[in-house]
DNA sequence: TTGCTTATTCGCATGATTTGCAGATTAGGT
DNA sequence: ACCTAATCTGCAAATCATGCGAATAAGCAA
């Protein structure tokens, strides 16, 4: 996703409106890596913006998604997540606390269908599910995240 | 998932019941590779058998899953599917008709997460987006699958 | 600044998927 | 045939997301 400024100068140049809400979602959604719910982002802006609506939120993360801003990742079937990061990359899942990391990967050009299958990829996404660094460490257990996991 | 038979075994061997309603999901669910969701289990089997509960389509495939004979899976954020293929192996789904094919992915062992974000994963699940044989052929338009994409 | 036009916001209703609950039913053993 | 616990079923309710219309406000023009 496009810093907050050139968001506005985006949607200025789109004719749409630049509205306090639209411009709290930009700052809360810039360069954040948690991957959000739209009902924490709605508990976010909130604390910032009382009396916001989540209609609002899914209204707003709709209307980048479609610009192409953001994009949406599900996993496990939880609630739809947001990611403002628009680079190639995949996802680590934590079984324990339920973080959701961005990873690059290595050498994913060399996987291929094995059967001929006749299918034609345009893309390939790759998500693993382990322990994740905090959740490995058994020392410091405090300050963990509770989990985060919907299912 | 194993064959209905053995499963009947192991059902009885758990002090578990023998219902009709679970000996019809069971024959519905053998070698099915159609990742279908709760919804068309439960039209297919309400043919077959009518009455039969929605609920008990859910509660079968619930305990079924929890017996690890079956997986979930979610693609897009639509409905939970059910997958009785136990073997390691990865999806394709396609674009224009929604269909997924389970596909077996070669030198996936030399994949690996770049930077070092010190996860360890258990497990790895690829998803291929693209467009199926059927498809990608312009001949033959008839016999198409309507789309069965949820979102 | 004032006023106008129309995009936005907001709250509520609705839809889709899934689970909880409790009473009616039935499988499987005695 | 009878008992008892497991199961089935229907309905309520939870969760997540979207449609809709009325109220509001951003951005432009005078």
């Amino acid at each position: 996703m496009r810093s907050p400024e050139q968001l506005v100068e985006r949607f200025r140049s789109e004719g749409l409106k630049i509205t306090p809400q639209r411009q709290l979602l930009f700052s809360l959604l810039h360069e954040n890596a948690e991957h959000p719910t739209a009902e924490a982002l709605y508990t976010t802006a909130s604390a910032q913006m009382p009396g916001i609506s989540l209609r609002t939120v899914y209204q707003t993360l709709t209307d980048l998604t479609e610009m192409g801003e953001l994009s949406q990742v599900t996993f496990d079937g939880g609630a739809v997540r947001f990611d403002p990061n628009l680079t190639d990359h995949h996802h680590a899942v934590c079984n324990e606390c339920g973080a959701i990391a961005d990873v690059s990967i290595d050498h994913l050009d060399a996987v291929s269908i094995s059967e001929p299958n006749h299918f034609s990829p345009s893309s390939t996404s790759v998500v693993f599910h382990g322990t994740c660094a905090r959740c490995a460490t058994p020392t410091s257990n405090l300050d963990k995240p509770t989990n985060n996991q919907t299912k």
